[in-house]
RNA sequence: GCGGGUGUAGCUCAGUGGUAGAGCAUCACGUUGCCAACGUGAUGGUCGUGGGUUCGAGUCCCAUCACCCGCUCCA
């Protein structure tokens, strides 16, 4: 069985020093994660493994790494800056979606006015704070803040709403200088508000106190971006904004924020977001690592002197600023992407017997979900165990309202995560068409633009096209793109090789006593009930839940019955809820908890490939200097080729334990026979069978097993 | 975003307003012949953070941060 729940590989992953939660020192920020010294041997040999099996191992794809920082004008065209950087609201009675700053323009002057009274009154605003706080307050408040960037990251991430826009520049009647100030005593001032509602009132108090107004004056601008992203669905709700296309009252969802690129500048640049200078130094940290391959297509064709159809893989940190990151490291605002572009002919000039756009992107599905199921399954796993992994993994189209806005077709490699999360995309395979291509590209014909809903592009300086001397044509190729998330792929092979084995049967005498402590839990259990019952009867609240703590006795029973193979999961049922304030399930559960551990093992059946470790080498006895010595120089001899440790601070029982747990598939250890006759037992991580190997047979040996190409 | 929960030693956790604890881990010494051995000793804490109530707060109150579960949303 794998992991039954992400809490047991999270717990695995802190401890053994695979993945830590970042900025710790200060209290997390969160979802970022750093990768610790075993997570980074695995994430990169996942890497690798992907590498070799997508470019090396193919004879039409080429590598490239672009820059993570790449020309605005890249999003802009791309797309992604129109829809990753506005609210979008959809109306669910009639499916139309609206930008929320559009929407709100066009109510009348009554449905917003009625916006903004709600707005007050959802954030119990107390209007004294209107009073008290005047320019004289802030401006002279000024002190210990440092210097700023601009007022959205200042004021936004204080007032702790993501999809605030407070980024207007300043009322022109202040100075420069005077505005870097209040920016600060602004920020200073919200600072020291206890609460969020309270931060958000005095941002908004200050627009009329001080008047800083955004610079353009709409007021359905102004309320648009003040609006939380989370409140807005209710109080567009509570006001009736009605849906321009009929003009009846429209039941609209949350907006959806997609400002998801994070901004940055190029340059020695302080200006407020809005202004001439800030526009012109922005650039976004790459949301997809795909553009910069659309960026070098032309390049890579030329330089290697490619022809179509052929692909260029990249593997880069992405980064988007999701609303609700979470589930550990499945979905987080830095992540890794290994993608490909592959470019293929435009279905006008597919000749009989090749590939059209479908056949690739089958093809592709099929090449990747393959790739998936080799690396997800250990090397010694049996039909059955390969049957179960494979159950595990599904391919899955997209339906066309899924379908992001360059995509013509989208598959979903899905994998089954333990607990809630339940089926997550771990990679997609699109069909993009030739819209990245022709988005970049100047002179695209005007039929084409049309089919692909695309402005011209007066910014781009080249056409991307290619001449295909086979169908002597020029023409923008088609894309398949398949982009897998790296992050993810580490997440997905921790959770299925992670497995813990009943090693050592409990005697008799163990079994027995859990069982009578189990009758025991169950007769305070039934007490507990009854006078639950009585509570509730009499109209009282009760201490227990009493349908609770009877569906807590009936797995209890259930796993009991099943002992010893069970032993684990009666520990997960003394997790159950209905056990909560149950005497007896306390007392009972350390004695438990220590059976279970000195039974059971912990072991990542990691593919051998991708095992961040993968050969450990102990003496038997670490004070006997020959075989510490001798030890050590079997480590020397590999360590230039993998990975692999040296380790002799605890028992021999103990050392192979926590190799298990971190997936080394390999232990070698030396004993006295070893210095008469040169062999060592090498203990197989699966199935704990040790064999006798001489050392000078350890290269072959292992070379054969680790699969390491 | 809403609701619920958690946060005390590196890890798992106990601690009912009155001197911060246990097991494991770590380190030292001794012992130890192949699947989580043992003995002795030692190290390790501003109890997530900031306020408040109190003679006194890990414990009560408020705020805040992080994580988990459920709902909602999203890819």
């Amino acid at each position: 069985m794998p992991a039954n729940s992400l809490e047991q590989v999270r717990n695995l992953c802190m401890r053994r020093g695979f993945v830590f939660p970042g900025s710790a020192v200060y209290g997390g920020v969160a979802s970022f994660w750093d990768y610790g010294p075993l997570g980074v041997e695995l994430l990169n040999n996942i890497k690798k493994a992907w590498w070799q099996d997508t470019i090396y191992t193919r004879n039409d794809m080429e590598g490239l790494d672009a820059a993570v920082l790449m020309s605005r004008k890249v999003w802009q065209h791309s797309g992604h800056e129109a829809t990753f950087s506005d609210p979008l609201v959809d109306n669910k009675k009639n499916g139309k979606r609206y930008r929320l700053d559009h929407l709100l323009s066009q109510q009348t002057e009554e449905v917003l006015r009625g916006l903004l009274r709600r707005l007050v009154q959802l954030l119990k605003m107390p209007p004294e704070l209107f009073e008290t706080i005047t320019r004289e307050r802030i401006v002279s408040d000024i002190s210990s803040l440092l210097t700023s960037s601009t007022l959205e990251a200042q004021i936004a991430t204080k007032v702790g709403i993501p999809g605030a826009r407070l980024d207007q520049p300043l009322s022109t009647t202040f100075s420069a200088n005077d505005r870097a100030e209040l920016i600060r005593a602004l920020a200073r001032a919200v600072d020291e508000l206890p609460t969020k509602a309270e931060k958000l009132a005095l941002v908004l108090g200050l627009q009329d106190q001080i008047g800083w107004q955004p610079v353009d004056q709409e007021p359905s601008l102004r309320i648009a971006g003040i609006l939380s992203v989370r409140v807005a669905k209710y109080l567009l709700a509570a006001a009736k904004v009605v849906d321009p296309s009929d003009g009846s009252v429209g039941e609209w969802t949350d907006p959806r924020s997609f400002n998801l690129m994070f901004k940055s500048h190029v340059g020695p640049v302080e200006a407020a977001v809005g202004t001439e200078e800030e526009a012109h130094a922005r650039v976004y940290l790459r949301p997809e690592t795909a553009q910069g391959i659309f960026m070098n297509f032309a390049h890579v064709q030329r330089a290697m002197a490619r022809k179509v159809p052929f692909g260029v893989a990249q593997i880069g940190k992405a980064f988007r600023n999701e609303i609700t990151p979470g589930n550990f490291i499945f979905r987080t605002r830095e992540f890794e992407q290994m993608e490909i572009e592959f470019f293929i002919k435009p279905p006008q000039f597919v000749k009989e017997g090749e590939k059209n756009d479908q056949q690739w992107h089958e093809e592709w599905v099929e090449q990747r979900f393959k790739w998936w199921l080799r690396y997800a399954t250990s090397p010694s796993a049996t039909l059955e165990e390969r049957d179960a992994t494979a159950s595990r993994f599904r391919a899955r189209a997209q339906t066309p309202d899924e379908l992001a806005h360059y995509a013509k077709a989208t598959t979903d490699i899905e994998y089954l995560f333990p607990g809630s999360l339940g089926w997550g995309e771990i990679e997609g395979v699109a069909n993009r068409t030739d819209f990245d291509l022709s988005a970049h590209s100047k002179e695209v014909p005007e039929e084409d633009l049309k089919r692909l809903k695309l402005e011209a592009n007066h910014d781009s300086t080249e056409k991307l096209d290619y001449f295909d001397p086979d169908a002597k044509a020029r023409y923008i190729p088609w894309v398949i793109e398949p982009s897998a998330g790296a992050t993810r792929a580490m997440l997905t092979f921790l959770c299925e090789a992670y497995h813990d084995e009943v090693v050592t049967e409990p005697t008799k005498q163990q079994i027995d006593q859990i069982k009578s402590d189990a009758a025991m839990i169950r007769k305070n259990a039934e007490k507990k009930i009854k006078e639950a019952q009585k509570e509730l009867a009499a109209g009282r609240e009760a201490k227990h839940d009493p349908a609770k703590v009877e569906a807590f006795l009936k797995l209890l029973d259930e796993t009991v019955a099943r002992l010893p193979e069970s032993l684990t999961e009666v520990l997960t049922a003394l997790d159950h809820e209905g056990a909560q304030n149950l005497e007896p399930v306390k007392k009972f559960r350390p004695p438990t908890e220590k059976l279970v551990e000195d039974c059971t093992r912990t072991v990542l059946r990691l593919h051998p490939a991708l095992a961040p470790v993968k050969l450990a080498v102990f003496p038997l006895k670490k004070n006997k200097p020959e075989l510490v010595e001798l030890a050590q120089a079997i480590k020397e001899r590999f360590q230039r080729h993998f990975r692999v440790v040296y380790d002799d601070s605890a028992g021999i029982g103990r050392l192979y334990r926590r190799q298990d747990e971190i997936g080394t598939p390999f232990c070698i250890t030396v004993d006295f026979e070893s210095l008469e006759d040169g062999t060592v037992t090498v203990r197989e991580r699966d199935s704990m069978e040790q064999e006798r190997v001489k050392i000078d047979d350890l290269p072959g040996y292992l070379s054969e097993r680790l699969q390491l190409s």
